[in-house]
DNA sequence: CGAAGTCTTGAACAGAATCAACTACGGTGG
DNA sequence: CCACCGTAGTTGATTCTGTTCAAGACTTCG
């Protein structure tokens, strides 16, 4: 079993030389659902940017300079108790847009960290900004994804509150495999995993000690398996069960599309 | 001590005859921050609708025909699970707006219940979506709306993943304070609270038997006292204290302001 | 090969849930 | 006016889910 078929790690990609090429334009403010400023965009990027993982990509309290979209890799956005404390709120996947929240806020209220190593379209604030302005559809892009991403948050919330932490984990796999579905980045039912047993419980509200006693009891009973950084599922139905998602969960355009946030979903 | 000074508690105003005249109107999406477009939303508005306590605003999975502007009363969006477990996501107070979702989504992710009586101004949603498409100083303070109800379940994001049920509960006090202070709806430190322990349970994510618990622990150290449908907080800094924010938080204009989403805050 | 970081496992512990009984209260109707 | 009733809140005893602490094993990479 290789550890790190190509197509699923995070590959270090040349950025394309325009972004009428760009190969996550389709899921970008600017090239969704069916209009397309690639061409304007491309006056208003300023760089591509290579970022290490670990890197703080924004720190909360800062003012935004610049905003990004993922051209590649996993970064993370969240917020830091004084005492070390740490909730991750969410996670931002090839295509998401970094700092939407610069259109209109002064300081960020989070801080965003690279998961893996990224490569990061980068635009200038202010000009992004202007450009947003200028483009009434793309500034309804940017209302849709701030409430695709509430979506997602809300969902989120009700984990927290009100779910086990094996539902937790089993939704947590199940949402991601959903997201890379979406990107065409999963090998039948294996995708990346670059997620730390620390992440997973800063984000699902656990200890690492027991996420790691929850996925050995996803592991025994055969639900799925992990080797590196890859996680394969392998009773999906039981996923879903477990999860408590519908059995049209996976599928491309379950009738239930619209309670989960799943196809079109900002970090 | 008197349990329902007439101004704390959720009167049944009368509508303005105008929407200028429109006592939320600094709160709302078109009347916010300079702009005024009372005139223009007046041929918008519907109705005024009065709601009974308990009574369903919105369910989830259904097609959301009007938007809502809060006049009078709270109300709280959640979402169930088939088991009867609830997350309560977040709480409307007067000024903030219903279903912005409904500008972009066909269907509701979520349900909205009056906590109250409420008094709802009541608008067509899609005469509403047109006036927002008209007005692109609108449409901004939409997003706007949109990102700053990021900012506070990001918040209770972390309330949820990383706080103890004292700090939980601390925080949704003073949260609420903020909140009504900024409507001019706190006397002092006493302000209405209409929430019963089954409401703070599923917004935090504990059990009614606990909240009271906890209240009670607040209570004997001298926070806070309630008596019927009121609060008052006895001793505003061990509050912020053992919520852990920021000393200048109650304060009109604090430093740490960004961080919260404090000041102009939707649900 | 060694070292650092990560994961795993066990044992003891703690915070919150559950179960169940009891109390306080506001409203209703006799 | 008061007895009754349903709802909400309180309290105690017990259980449970997940935490903490600590030791050992496994990876990964220099």
């Amino acid at each position: 079993m290789p550890l790190s078929s190509s197509h699923l790690t995070v590959a270090s990609p040349k950025p394309a030389a325009s972004c009428a090429d760009c190969a996550v334009k389709p899921l970008a403010l600017y090239g969704a659902r069916g209009i397309d400023f690639s061409a304007e965009i491309s006056k208003v990027r300023r760089e591509c940017r290579r970022v290490a993982a670990r890197r703080m990509i924004l720190r909360a309290g800062e003012a935004p300079q610049d905003v990004y979209t993922v051209l590649e890799g996993w970064a993370y956005r969240f917020l830091l108790l004084p005492d070390g404390r740490r909730q991750i709120l969410g996670y931002y996947l090839p295509g998401n847009i970094i700092s939407l929240e610069a259109l209109h806020m002064a300081r960020m209220h989070m801080s965003v960290q690279a998961l893996t190593d990224m490569m990061l379209c980068v635009f200038d604030a202010e000009r992004f900004k202007a450009f947003v302005k200028d483009h009434p559809a793309v500034a309804a892009e940017a209302e849709r994804a701030c409430i695709q991403r509430t979506i997602l948050t809300d969902n989120r919330l009700m984990d927290l509150g009100r779910r086990t932490a094996l539902e937790k984990v089993a939704r947590l796999v199940l949402d991601t495999y959903a997201r890379l579905a979406h990107r065409g980045r999963v090998d039948g039912q294996t995708f990346s995993w670059p997620l730390r047993h620390e992440h997973i419980a800063d984000t699902l509200g656990l200890t690492p000690v027991h996420v790691s006693r929850t996925f050995r009891a996803l592991r025994q009973q055969g639900l799925l398996e992990i080797h590196g950084q890859e996680v394969t599922i392998l009773d999906a139905a039981a996923m879903l069960l477990t999860a408590g998602l519908p059995d049209d969960y996976l599928s491309a355009d379950g009738r239930h599309r619209h309670l989960f946030g799943k196809s079109i979903e900002p970090a």
